[in-house]
RNA sequence: GGUGCCUUAGCUCAGUUGGUAGAGCAAUGGACUGAAAAUCCAUGUGUCCCUGGUUCGAUUCCUGGAGGCACCA
């Protein structure tokens, strides 16, 4: 049996990840499954940044808004979906491309996520009230209590982390910690992950031009056919929120924008770190001709 | 041309009665197991415009210069 190769690119918004993927995906005349949290919902289209018309026409693309913002994704339903379509399109083709900026969804895909059992909405909104009027402490006594080894290796001042851990402790039962690491996942194919990177000046550069590019395209006009559902969890993302905020009368369209800019910098510097922990990502500069990435990938396989 | 005020971190500015300095924002480093474009943690980066003088010691006081702003000509 042939051996499977998924081929992985990462890398910082804004630093032509999409353009590199539709290269490889030509080159191994491949399909791309799309790794993006937010390009995921076809209510959103300029904002994420989704690829457009003749870039999906170039390469059969998965995940590219296939999913409605008022319905409940993450990334365990991203891995299921995920790994059933790799198996499909592993029948055709031992290579497959995976493209995406959000890396904790790369890693649900590559490296796998323990199951947990599924949590009753009502837990997180009651968690969540409780956050909002007894403060952090309440919980965090409450995680001591019901799972000391998480209330010691987790984050407790991060809100979310502790809400996580607590809502899988009441909702099973057991404590978070104890489903943490149980299988060995498996998967059938190699990964070989390639990281786009650019000096710093330069890809903030070219986010500044991307930013304004979008509301050259009509950003603010899809930002407000959105403005109705602006509490939904798919629209807390750079480049709504802050549109949001002018449009509420908040603060001004300028300082938005520069709003904008300045979020999705520091969104580029989390995802750098995120995928530098990664020591099997071969990285490389932006500019980096297509013959030698090629190279470099039949090297490492 | 004259007079007055200003020049300190990337930006806006405090401050030191003479003992080489600190806020906000920006920025930087990090964490990350179903909210992840989310959420959280940590960090001060400096020819105190230049020059000479006084002083044990000058970013601070004094001389001269440069640049900026305002007013008067």
């Amino acid at each position: 049996m042939k051996q499977n190769y998924l081929i992985s690119i990462v890398g910082p918004t804004a630093i032509g990840k999409t353009a590199l993927s539709i290269q490889l995906a030509q080159h191994y005349n491949a399909e791309i499954i799309s790794c993006d949290s937010r390009q995921f919902f076809k209510e959103m289209t300029i904002g994420t940044a989704v690829p457009d018309k003749e870039e999906l026409a170039a390469a059969p693309h998965h995940f590219i808004q296939h999913q409605s913002i008022f319905e409940g994704y993450n990334v365990g339903t991203f891995e299921r979906d995920a790994i059933e379509k790799l198996d499909q399109l592993f029948t055709k083709n031992n290579v497959v491309i995976i493209v995406g900026g959000s890396g904790l969804y790369v890693n649900a895909v590559v490296n796998g996520l323990d199951d947990f059992p599924t949590v009753a909405p009502e837990i997180r909104t009651t968690l969540t009230e409780r956050l909002a009027t007894n403060g952090i402490a309440d919980l965090q006594q409450q995680l001591k209590t019901l799972d000391p080894i998480s209330y010691s290796k987790i984050a407790i001042d991060n809100p979310q982390r502790l809400s996580r851990a607590l809502e899988i402790c009441i909702a099973s039962g057991k404590p978070y910690s104890s489903f943490l690491n149980i299988k060995k996942n498996s998967r059938n194919f190699k990964t070989i992950s390639l990281g786009l990177t650019a000096d710093r000046p330069l890809l903030y550069d070219r986010i500044n031009l991307r930013v304004d590019m979008m509301l050259k395209n009509g950003l603010l006009d899809e930002v407000i056919s959105l403005l109705p559902h602006k509490d939904l969890n798919a629209l807390n993302t750079v480049g709504y929120k802050e549109l949001f905020n002018y449009l509420d009368d908040e603060w001004t369209l300028d300082f938005a924008i520069s709003e904008i800019k300045k979020n999705t910098r520091r969104f580029a510097k989390r995802q750098m770190t995120w995928f530098k922990r990664n020591p099997e990502t071969m990285w490389f500069d932006y500019k980096t001709p297509f013959s030698e990435i090629i190279k470099a990938i039949s090297l490492k396989n």
